[in-house]
DNA sequence: GGGTAATCTAGAACACGTTCCAGCGTGGCG
DNA sequence: CGCCACGCTGGAACGTGTTCTAGATTACCC
């Protein structure tokens, strides 16, 4: 568990950035047709208006570039959900309804989100430093949720972890057609209850 | 969630019957080595001395051979589990304590586990009838581990499901080097108290 | 044993992720 | 202003998964 060795971003100008925006919105308006396979190097590159070799200097790799779009987009449903917190009185049932209402706007966008969630599993140990991002992510949505007025106990935080695995498989799952959506929310609901108990 | 077309699997001769074992030995032991990326379509083939139009013949794709070899190592695990049972009082802890030794199993030749899990994440539809009959498997692993002696309730089936989601998942977790195997250990043994909950 | 349909072989060919290179622009520094 | 370092460009090139084809071999039926 060593911290990879990345010598701390440096600082993007402003052309820089907006290259870095131009190549995730492309990516992701890609993967929204025809889902991971739909997102070409090749394409990205000649949409977003930028040279091959610049994007594999923003995106080391495919799976990089979609596991950078996943996080831009947990990012929005965090702001969205800590705008609109969901309500009611179990926690557990919070937690699941935000996964839900997460699962949900993934779902309305099913082939980005195989994409995103396909590159996600099949990151190797080069990709973990992002992957890990997007796991801080989902759990802090999770911990929100919770609606918490002190620090998570030890066995909270053990059940965050079930409840994230379970998201995370759940989610693979109904992608590749395996499960349907009652399943998944009764498999969160499962999870969820480890929260109330004892 | 139809069942796939497939035309019931015509019955093989002796000598398909060898190539097809030759070609999933072939495919563990270079998996042994290098993982997944060593793999490599070609080198199966020569080495199981069949030809590559063979080799796509007998598995439609490199996830697809993967997938197979991992329901052949599963069926072995299960052997095993069958004929040497885990003791202990409660169910709980003998499905987490199980399903511990068949990470312990993993571990033993983790290129080839990290080999067959990114696989097995990676897998889209057109692998789903494979997948899902891992997923039975272990299924069937972790029932078997409860010691039931009256068919499984609707919650039990629930927390089976959950601690199926967290099997898999701890695995790629652990496998990208985002976890160690402590924390593997913990968090199945989290998802286990939903066995044992009112 | 002969005929035939399915299967296997060798190898070329193609697609896409990735790497590499030569040259051009650009922004900052003396 | 001249110069340098760095990032960007266009494009070629490479590796590996996958597909395709023409011919050899095999399995099976009569």
């Amino acid at each position: 568990m060593t911290t990879s060795p990345r010598p701390a971003a440096p600082p993007l100008t402003e052309r820089q950035e907006a290259r870095r925006r131009r190549i995730l919105h492309t990516a992701a308006q890609l993967a929204s047709r025809g889902g991971f396979e739909a997102v070409q190097m090749r394409e990205v590159a000649e949409l977003a208006g930028v040279a091959l070799g610049t994007l594999y200097r923003y995106f080391p790799s495919k799976v990089h570039l979609l596991v950078a779009t996943m996080q831009d987009q947990l990012q929005l449903f965090q702001e969205q959900t800590r705008k609109h917190p969901v309500e009611g009185e179990d926690p557990g049932a919070r937690v699941a309804d935000t996964l839900m209402r997460t699962f949900r706007g993934l779902q309305r966008e099913p082939q980005l989100a195989e994409a995103m969630v396909r590159a996600l599993t099949f990151a190797d140990r080069s990709v973990s430093a992002e992957v890990d991002q997007v796991s801080r992510i989902t759990g802090q949505l999770i911990l929100d949720a919770m609606g918490l007025t002190e620090p998570p106990t030890r066995e909270q935080l053990a059940a965050v972890r079930v409840i994230e695995h379970t998201w995370h498989s759940a989610l693979v799952t109904w992608l590749s057609g395996r499960a349907s959506i009652a399943q998944v929310r009764i498999d969160l609901e499962t999870a969820c209850k480890l929260l109330t108990m004892d």
